[in-house]
DNA sequence: AATTCTTACAACCGCAGTTCG
DNA sequence: GCGAACTGCGGTTGTAAGAAT
């Protein structure tokens, strides 16, 4: 069963935005408020798609975006995040404020692509792009994992296949969330490259530790809080668990995560020891 | 000056997840 | 519990502007 269009494709407005389609929905949404795109473009007397309104004012008229070049320590955070994330561009936006997904994606595809590729970096993988000859002369790829992107060390000895902690530069944060598996029969290379899995997986650790304490009855609710509510963003701008039935575990109020330790992504505050892995290296300044 | 090529980025599209009646 | 409606995300496309020829 198909979906209805989300509008009269026919009696819409596409491409470029006019000055006055601008000023029309900038009226609208400080008049009465973000939401209900499906019938903002007929309440605002626009001829455009709900969507393409979001669109429009999510990645350009926002009031808080953050117009110009992007700083050099953008560019490196953006790299970091995009290195545990992948294209997870909201994700990463979130850590950019004033930035949108959209402009990053883009920013990433036309600049930080290229700059990755010129420094011998995969920007796939952020592994280093092997080239056949004359790698006697270069370091060896582990090498260069670690001075080109971030510091990973790895503690593991050769014979254990699974890497026990990595580190960020600068900082002894621990993560166990890398993994790699054993190729015996693999060629050379990659035996002295592990197989990262940048795979990150989201939880929500303090659920499991607040059971494991006793804090959670059995036969209380665990029921997800939406995800973004889980990541911290509660009462925020992404979070909109404030009009919906989301459930806060134990009872407790929102916002409670933050205070368990918890910020963006689930990632541990400085003291916290339960969390995924810890971010200090990738706090904002 | 005209044409072609490249780059940057705004906007669109389709899909998946969430909400709600 | 179900299905339609809604929202948000990520990939892709279109196009304006600038650079190169």
């Amino acid at each position: 069963m198909g979906r209805s269009p989300c509008c009269e494709k026919a009696h819409t407005n596409k491409g470029a935005w006019t000055k006055e389609e601008d000023e029309r929905l900038i009226a609208y949404i400080k008049a009465h408020g973000e939401g209900c795109w499906r019938s903002l473009p007929k309440a605002a007397g626009l001829l455009r798609c709900g969507k393409s309104c979001r669109l429009r004012w999510i990645n350009y008229l926002r009031p808080d975006l953050k117009r110009g070049n992007f700083t050099e320590e953008e560019d490196e955070l953006i790299i970091k995040l995009h290195s545990l994330l992948g294209n997870k561009w909201s994700l990463i936006a979130g850590r950019l404020p004033g930035r949108t997904d959209n402009e990053i994606k883009n920013y990433w595809n036309t600049h930080i692509r290229r700059k990755l590729i010129n420094r011998g970096i995969d920007p796939t993988t952020h592994r280093p792009i092997i080239q056949e000859s004359s790698q006697d002369s270069k370091p060896t790829q582990l090498e260069a994992i670690t001075s080109n992107t971030f510091n990973i060390s790895f503690t593991s000895p050769s014979s254990t296949p699974k890497i026990e902690s990595t580190s960020f530069q600068g900082t002894s944060e621990k993560i166990s969330m890398f993994t790699f598996k054993e190729e015996k029969e693999e060629c050379p290379t990659k035996e002295k490259l592990p197989d990262l899995n940048l795979e990150l997986r989201i939880s929500l650790p303090d659920v499991v530790d607040r059971r494991r304490q006793g804090l959670v009855g059995e036969g209380e609710s665990t029921r997800a809080r939406c995800f973004k509510c889980s990541l911290g963003m509660i009462n925020g701008m992404e979070c909109r668990c404030g009009r919906t039935r989301c459930d806060v575990v134990g009872g407790s109020n929102k916002g409670s995560d933050i205070s368990n330790g918890f910020d963006f992504l689930g990632l541990a505050k400085k003291e916290t020891t339960t969390s995924l892995f810890g971010f200090r290296s990738l706090e904002m300044i």
